[in-house]
DNA sequence: TTCAGGATGTACT
DNA sequence: GTACATCCTGAAC
């Protein structure tokens, strides 16, 4: 399986939020795997960034992870009852993050059903199947993603990325960009077309 | 199919 | 006390 290396994550985070695009996201659960088709990313750029919350180096116990070298998972709880999965970027100290706002489900579909919604993955309707893991709280949850794997380095073997998953065929895919979503306090940071997606 | 409202903990002022 | 990188439900169209 050909995991993304570490060199990898510490590129600038606009290309490492393109380049994450059509990647599979793996999660280990007990000897099971769960994989998915990262399909949108966003950029948060602690230096330049009013929606990051590492802007301006601002360094508190929830944004510590984001100074590490890249390489490791930011996950961090949001509207007390949601988390959101980011991968940190760029060398130590850079306070940068790429978020993952989506997935296509390739593997491990029963499990993650089971995280998701507590029910078998044939039992889902339809409605449910299309809004598996199309947002970053979602994905979390059927990753069953939460603090526990806060700082996981996505170099070993319970988190990681790679370019290609066994028994799947990649297709084809056009990169689209866009505004970021939810951050309108961001003043100008929010017009920044640091959203990237695919078809 | 779209939309308003609520749930709810943590970080920060 | 307030805002938050969200999602689900139920009601109206």
């Amino acid at each position: 399986m050909d995991k993304l290396p570490k060199d990898f994550y510490l590129l600038d985070t606009l290309t490492v939020a393109r380049e994450l695009l059509g990647a599979y996201l793996v999660r280990r659960a007990g000897e099971q795997l769960i994989a998915g088709r990262i399909t949108e990313t966003e950029a948060y750029i602690g230096a330049i960034d009013k929606a990051c919350h590492a802007y301006g180096g601002r360094l508190t116990p929830r944004t510590k992870i984001m100074f590490e070298p890249g390489g490791c998972a930011y996950i961090y709880f949001i509207y007390g009852m949601y988390y959101c999965m980011n991968v940190v970027t760029e060398p130590e100290g850079c306070g940068c993050a790429v978020l993952i706002r989506g997935l296509d489900l390739a593997a491990g579909h029963d499990i993650a059903a089971r995280f998701r919604y507590g029910e078998e993955f044939e039992n889902l309707s339809s409605y449910r199947l299309k809004n598996f893991s199309n947002g970053p709280g979602k994905l979390c949850k059927a990753l069953n993603l939460t603090k526990e794997q806060n700082g996981e380095d996505l170099t070993g073997s319970l988190l990681y990325i790679t370019k290609t998953f066994p028994g799947i065929t990649n297709s084809k895919y056009t990169i689209h960009t866009g505004k970021r979503i939810g951050i309108g306090y961001a003043e100008e940071a929010q017009h920044f077309m640091w959203r990237f997606f695919i078809k």
